[in-house]
DNA sequence: GTGAAAGCGCTAACAA
DNA sequence: TTGTTAGCGCTTTCAC
């Protein structure tokens, strides 16, 4: 049988009350008795019970994580921050997939409002998720880490999408590139238009046309087949701007198969710097998203307001950073 | 305030122990009852208090994981495979990181000890995790997801290595390939022993020498330093197996610099299969290590055992599977 | 400084 | 079939 606090009061020859004292540190306990309660919480082996505390307390000293699925590239960084953070706070970490698609979402609703924790990150929801907003309405402690910006009303933290596009731009001018192509995904997303524009920005500044702009699926074969197509109609450009690493890869693969050297003839640069990045042929030059301080930001930006702190109304915005290997020195 | 089980009582004219059985469904309800209940619960959006209910039965519902860290490539796979499984059977997945050494660990058995959760699963756990067999002797009921094979005791789930290895092996005798090099991490790991005896059996078999053996860190710079003394030292190879991925990303790195062909002078297999494998220059021949299926057969054999079924009492083998591309076709 | 007693929200005998 | 009564293990007034 589990060690109960009862035990411990009864063979410490106080009550209940006091074991409790003594175990959330609350002064009023005389030292002495203190010390003979800590002696029998050590003999006997003593935790209090989570499920317990969390009913008397009202809180349970944990936190809800969900996120689509785990599988992406840079998932483990930004749970690994999260869970950093929580971990060092004593906060426990539920975690959610959506992977089981609307099952999958019924369930953590259950966990939601059984109180299950006591506040909850969402990463990177993807766009349409219209019980969100009866969470916003019920006042639960919610954090986005989003990069789309597409959840606004929820606390946020997010990446300088368009000053990572910027610096990647800014660097292909310096080092003479001036008709570059822009791969992005959908030019529905939040991150496609920031990053777009970011990239345009010092072009158009330096009196450079706009760049070239292509829609594909951020895949490998999605930046691959863009760039077949590009070569097969003849577009000249000298250097290539993606928006996610994988499609960058797929870049390389195609400007390879035409025997096209990167980066003397093109220079290529990628966004996230997800582990690939260094391991292309040549390795990319990338503009890095800041996946594990996202998590750790988002992490922190809850526990205070658990801790009482109010929510800061503007997105947190955590920089990128231009990461410059061989695909554009 | 929430609504509880007693409000619900209150307006469908019933105790909060009818509410309780038509919640879990025992059938010794009347029909009209359970209706009338049914449609209040529905009415004020009522939902169990986790806490409470697992502190009425003695069981949460949830159960832990404990990882080394999140961010190695593999890592997302296992994780997902177990909290596919704990979700479809309506657990929670409590997550826990080694990532800040000793104190993750403290926390971590505080929760343990805690009741947090009703089974634990033990990811790779890092050889002498000493608390560990205090937990194996309070019969805590816990599965080890476990390459090496170094915790004897707990029910666990593993990769078929000697089978995987003997895999590639026969592969590269099948392509005409009699000089191959192993490259190893430390000859201590349970898993290296079976890699590297697999993977001699079929040479041995075919009248070959036992094949050469270098140990390494398993990185990719200790890939390329292995290489680069192998070639050094003027070694004659026509074919390198290395124990994990990157590694073999270095191996082809070093053979790179080297002018030797990829695969027409030496032939490369990896381990594990990586996001990184299908993007290497070639792409990488490799040992699949079946990561998110280890994942699921854990979840599911510790959910069988708090469903009341005993462990299993040998380790579960899931198959790795030999993916071939173009490094050794 | 300490204890008694009343919950927290639920389940599970035991009666009726 | 249903209600009553105890808990589950802890925190927290409120007296003393």
């Amino acid at each position: 049988m589990r060690v109960t606090i009862a035990d411990v009061a009864r063979r410490a020859r106080v009550s209940k009350a006091t074991v409790s004292r003594v175990l959330n540190n609350r002064g009023e306990v005389d030292a002495g008795t203190a010390v003979r309660v800590r002696e029998v919480i050590a003999a006997t082996g003593y935790t209090p019970s989570a499920g317990a505390v969390g009913l008397a307390r009202g809180r349970t000293q944990t936190v809800g994580v969900l996120v689509p699925h785990l599988t992406c590239p840079w998932m483990g960084d930004v749970l690994q921050g999260v869970s950093d953070v929580l971990e060092a706070h004593g906060y426990g970490l539920l975690l959610h997939t959506m992977n089981r698609g609307a099952d999958s979402l019924t369930q953590f609703t259950r966990h939601v409002s059984g109180n299950a924790f006591d506040g909850l990150l969402l990463v990177e929801p993807p766009d349409p998720l219209s019980y969100l907003t009866g969470l916003r309405e019920s006042s639960f402690p919610v954090v986005v880490v989003d990069d789309h910006g597409d959840h606004p009303g929820f606390p946020s933290v997010a990446t300088s999408n368009r000053a990572g596009a910027t610096a990647a731009a800014t660097h292909l001018l310096a080092t003479g590139r001036t008709r570059p192509v822009v791969i992005s995904g959908p030019a529905a997303l939040g991150c496609t238009r920031a990053r777009t524009e970011g990239f345009h920005t010092p072009f158009t500044a330096a009196g450079h046309p706009t760049p070239h702009h292509v829609e594909a699926d951020l895949t490998r074969t999605g930046g691959h087949a863009a760039t077949t197509a590009l070569l097969a109609e003849n577009h000249e450009f000298d250097s290539v701007f993606t928006h996610n690493d994988l499609t960058a890869a797929g870049v390389l693969d195609a400007l390879h198969e035409a025997h096209i050297d990167v980066p003397t003839q093109v220079a290529v640069i990628g966004f996230d710097d997800i582990d690939l990045a260094a391991h292309t042929q040549p390795p990319l030059t990338t503009v890095r998203r800041p996946s594990r301080e996202m998590g750790e930001a988002a992490a922190t930006i809850l526990l205070a307001n658990l801790a009482g702190a109010p929510f800061p109304t503007t997105p947190e915005i955590i920089p990128t950073e231009l990461i410059i290997r061989a695909s554009a020195p």
